[in-house]
DNA sequence: AAATAAAACTGATTTGAGTCAATGATTTTA
DNA sequence: TAAAATCATTGACTCAAATCAGTTTTATTT
């Protein structure tokens, strides 16, 4: 059996952490359609692995031989691009799946995923996903209808990112974070001012100035590395506006 | 019977055009796994239509019922992101199946597609299309993998227009419609600056002035509207040093 | 073929955003 | 707990790229 890199080397936590997939098909709408004949095959070539702070879980270039489900913690997804700049794609939560195109391609991930805390993966191994696949069409359906997803986002930020100027992204970025990620109106202090300077392509400096513009006017709050949006609707209207 | 207004109104171009689903089937390889059957159900609903040159073959915003497969002649797709600024996503050729993530997710087109010279599209309806993807797990597979590439050129697409200057960029849109569209050194007149500055997401003058500079340095020939790369070698070290 | 319209080009100017350099604040390590 | 390291912040400077204002060329129309 092949493992990648990322979790050869660390066999002291290369454990069943979790009981069985049984209790990610409950949780993650993705798994739902599966019966137990189905559950059973994905589960049975399955690794969970305990990630530290800072651990690279997928690398971009390593062969992708494994999706990946996020059981608990928090982790970034990024493209290593163009002189060693990073572009954040996506910060993901628990049950969401990840693996890129490459997976299903069977070639070579196309990014890198860390941890940014403590975070509890889940490896699936692609050529018993893709059977499952065949097997049942509503879970292929639910499949494609993930696909869709990612391709509608990164066709709405490869437009945001090439047309927008520094604070409509910066705006952008604080709405997915505070909408999509934290579901409240304060970003945790695990999120760094570079880290948002990565999702928007601008330098830090330039970041932390239109931050403190913000702030400035009112429309967000600093403290520390926490951010809180104290204006949401001008925020929008930033993001709009472009 | 439904039809989306970019045909609705153009009664005497709507005609069926090809002789059947039958043909495509041989010549795009998505079709290949559909048996007589299946073939019939995605033929059953289905339209061609004959658009001249700048006709808006798609809309983005209108609801997306159909998938559009190229029959013949050439298109472009894009984006109408902020301020009317557009970014070019693709050209395409025959057997091509162009509708996005708006189709499979039954809701608007994300992007506009546009005749670029006289072009025969086939219009099918989605939900046949749904239909026979649930009874063909090859041709799943295939879609899937067809998604996969999709959202796999939108990420690299997404880094290089984020990180890459224009040289870069002009010289990524040059080996992109030289080696993937038209298949030779010499592009087309059909490309007009317009294009290559809303591929390259720069103003028309940047896009003019780097082809021009391009042509100095002997690594293109511009005759008229056409452009012919000369040193394919050094316009790959170009987009690759960004 | 003249008139008009649409693209293609070019130089001058402006500006958005990156870089650099230095300082302050916080966290980690010895 | 002091030292080192990392991260956040700010102002000054530079540069890439957009805008503007024309001119030239190429298509289209009458």
């Amino acid at each position: 059996m092949t493992l990648t890199p990322y979790f050869n080397n660390q066999n002291s936590s290369v454990r069943k952490l979790c009981a069985g997939c049984d209790q990610c098909n409950e949780r993650s709408p993705l798994f739902h359609p599966l019966n137990r004949d189905e559950l059973s095959l994905i589960n049975k070539d399955r690794y969970s692995v305990r990630f530290h702070e800072g651990e690279v879980i997928l690398k971009q270039g390593t062969q992708a031989t494994y999706y990946v489900s996020i059981v608990e913690g928090f982790a970034k997804i990024y493209i290593e691009g163009h002189l060693d700049r990073r572009l954040i794609l996506d910060f993901v939560r628990p049950w969401k799946l990840v693996g890129g195109p490459g997976v299903y391609l069977n070639e070579k991930y196309r990014y890198s995923m860390v941890a940014v805390r403590e975070t509890l993966v889940c490896f699936i191994q692609a050529e018993n996903f893709k059977k499952v696949l065949a097997l049942n069409s509503q879970f292929s359906d639910r499949f494609i209808i993930l696909c869709s997803y990612n391709y509608s986002r990164a066709l709405e930020r490869m437009v945001g990112l090439s047309q927008k100027q520094m604070h409509g992204r910066i705006a952008d970025a604080l709405i997915y974070l505070s909408e999509e990620i934290y579901g409240q109106s304060t970003i945790g202090a695990e999120i760094s001012r570079q880290d948002i300077a990565d999702y928007t392509s601008m330098s830090k400096d330039s970041a932390i100035r239109i931050l403190k513009e913000l702030e400035r006017d009112a429309i967000i709050h600093l403290e520390g590395h926490t951010i809180q949006i104290l204006d949401s609707r001008r925020l929008h209207d930033i993001s709009v506006k472009g």
